[in-house]
RNA sequence: UGGGGCGUAGCCAAGUGGUAAGGCAACGGGUUUUGAUCCCGUGAUUCGCAGGUUCGAGUCCUGCCGCCCCAGCCA
């Protein structure tokens, strides 16, 4: 790690700790519950938890905390593992639960008892939570918190053998019914479940609380420093009452850090869940979600999120991320990477009059301007072709310097042509161009360098390929849409725009996942559930930055 | 109104007593057979606000304001 790059505070603490001789090793851990997908808040933690590690020469696991065999599943399970493979991290030999800790943490449970330090309580969650206080109030005890040792013991004993139904005990820390931290007024520990779980079967039927469970598996994996987000600082002094308690031979240290917020998305698996059951998009991995699944399937690469993630810092500050700085890091990426094609959307018949018919010529492509070692490819040229709509304008301002009546443009990898006729249907709208092309302009063989100021894409008509491509947009339509009450009521209706395409036939033996750049327009790669051989589908990864969108909008603004 | 955090440019973010880095966005210009890429240039008399300490404060002190989190047998 080079010195010169100013570090987060939480490598320095983590520099500060190896220079010091405190650690000599840095162990850190990724911590998910199997109840859904990864999304892009927690790209963050497995970039800094993965990362801070790796810097150092330190371990990193993948821990599931299942503690709550109601709402996890084995089907999250395999998912987030290869998310995280795919985001380029690796845990090696280090796959664990904190299920693998179910007895250890029974045995600290019972010595907690003998401490004194827990204690079975028999009030039900209702009753639990009226002891409890409120913010401005204290709590109270419950009455029966001052069981003995043995008679606790006895309880928590037949608690784990099955004896009692759910809900009727629960064992509780004895900390402070009357501190002003919530998490202090006698904490649950372990609560009675009578459900198998996804990775322990019918071994239990009390299951550890986070807070136990984490703490504790921290301390058993010997964690150095266990980063989570700044909802849990509230949480630190238990997370050290139950260190300073049972005193375990690895004592971690939990810092914490503010959560990566994406404008315009939303980061909560309980709301990336009403989306799929309202039907809004197609699953976890729907191409607009911001899951791992979803950014993967899209055509992001892994390497513009990390970039992303870099960006954006550690820090405590509640941050609300652009959602322009996410998509410039695939923009940075697939830029490079990314080979040129031609490809277009919303198609428009050129005719070139003064072109033979039946003739094809193969025209010479760059596959990439600037980067030569990646060669060249043919593209075959006929009388008619189609360009994009948007390329052509009957009545075009000043600024406009594509194809307009009488004016000329030329042909990426092509000739230059003039527009000599607009042709129209009955219903007024333009149906086809007619026009001519200049043969001494054929592009490098040319014997004119003409400079003409506009150069539009284009795709040869008898050879295109029709594909569907899909055109996504943001999902909301407020920036923070984690803070409006019913995120259904700020859905964009086009975050979903579907078309018709031509393409050029080179696009025919795509690689699967390979993402390509269609000239002008955005990066795209096929879909990897949708698209077969005989039927194309395309996703639009990102569109291009484009400055005469933004001209445009200016002029409207200026307008109104 | 209890406790815990956080406030530096539109969005991120360095800076830890010596006179406000950097990235993204925006704007201006150059190159260009992608209105892309690339290149060059332009932003804070000011760091939530008000006082105070100091030769000197974003950095220290005091007060105030704003935002976030906590009352699951969820994580």
């Amino acid at each position: 790690m080079s010195d010169d790059v100013s570090r987060d505070f939480i490598r320095k603490i983590i520099y500060d700790d190896l220079e010091s001789g405190k650690h000599d090793e840095i162990v850190t851990r990724f911590p998910p519950e199997p109840n859904g997908y990864l999304h892009i808040g927690h790209v963050m933690s497995i970039c800094l938890n993965f990362g801070v590690a790796a810097e150092n020469d330190g371990r990193t696991f993948l821990r599931y905390d299942d503690t709550n065999p109601g709402k996890e599943d084995e089907v999250f399970v395999r998912a987030i593992e290869s998310d995280v493979h795919w985001l380029g991290f690796d845990w090696a030999d280090r796959l664990t639960h904190a299920s693998d800790y179910f007895e250890r943490l029974y045995e600290s449970g019972e010595k907690l008892v003998e401490l004194g330090l827990a204690y079975v309580d028999s009030l039900s969650a209702d009753e639990i939570r009226e002891h409890r206080g409120t913010l401005t109030e204290c709590g109270r005890n419950s009455p029966f918190r001052d069981r003995s040792v043995g008679e606790n013991m006895d309880l928590f004993r037949r608690m784990r053998a099955g004896e009692f139904v759910d809900g009727v005990h629960v064992l509780r820390a004895k900390i402070d019914m009357a501190s002003p931290n919530m998490n202090l007024r006698d904490p649950a520990l372990y609560r009675i479940r009578h459900i198998s779980h996804q990775h322990t079967g019918d071994a239990w039927c009390i299951y550890p609380m986070y807070d136990f469970a984490h703490t504790l598996s921290d301390a058993f994996e010997g964690i150095t420093h266990s980063l989570c987000t700044l909802e849990f600082e509230d949480h630190r002094p238990l997370y050290d009452w139950f260190l300073d308690n049972l005193k375990p031979p690895h004592r971690p240290r939990q810092i914490e850090f503010s959560r990566l917020n994406l404008a315009y998305a939303i980061t909560s698996k309980r709301k990336l869940g009403v989306l799929i059951d309202n039907k809004v998009v197609s699953g976890w991995d729907d191409p607009r979600m911001p899951t791992i699944a979803g950014m993967r399937r899209r055509g992001y690469p892994a390497a513009a999120l990390r970039n992303f993630v870099k960006r954006g810092g550690v820090t405590k500050k509640d941050k609300l991320i652009e959602m322009g700085v996410l998509e410039n890091s695939v923009r940075e990426i697939l830029g490079e990477v990314a080979e040129r094609r031609m490809a277009v959307l919303r198609p428009l018949k050129v005719v070139l009059t003064n072109y033979p018919e039946g003739r094809v010529e193969m025209m010479q492509a760059m596959n990439h301007p600037n980067r030569p070692e990646l060669g060249k490819r043919e593209v075959p040229f006929s009388r008619e072709i189609w360009i994009e709509r948007d390329d052509f304008m009957e009545d075009a301002p000043r600024k406009f310097f594509r194809l307009k009546p009488g004016g000329e443009v030329r042909l990426r990898s092509a000739y230059i042509i003039r527009c000599d006729e607009v042709v129209k249907n009955d219903a007024g709208e333009i149906v086809e161009l007619r026009c001519s092309y200049d043969a001494d302009t054929r592009s490098g063989t040319g014997t004119s360098d003409r400079k003409i100021k506009g150069t539009i894409h284009w795709v040869s008509g008898d050879q295109a390929l029709p594909a569907t491509v899909r055109l996504y947009d943001r999902l909301f339509t407020v920036p923070d849409p984690n803070t409006v009450d019913d995120i259904m009521d700020v859905l964009n209706p086009d975050s979903l725009a579907t078309v018709e395409a031509k393409l050029e036939p080179s696009l025919a033996s795509l690689e699967p996942g390979e993402a390509v750049q269609f000239e002008r327009l955005g990066y795209f790669c096929q879909d990897a559930h949708d698209n077969s051989k005989d039927s194309l589908v395309f996703n639009r990864i990102v569109t291009l930055r484009d400055s005469w969108a933004r001209i445009e909008k200016q002029a409207m603004r200026g307008q109104t």
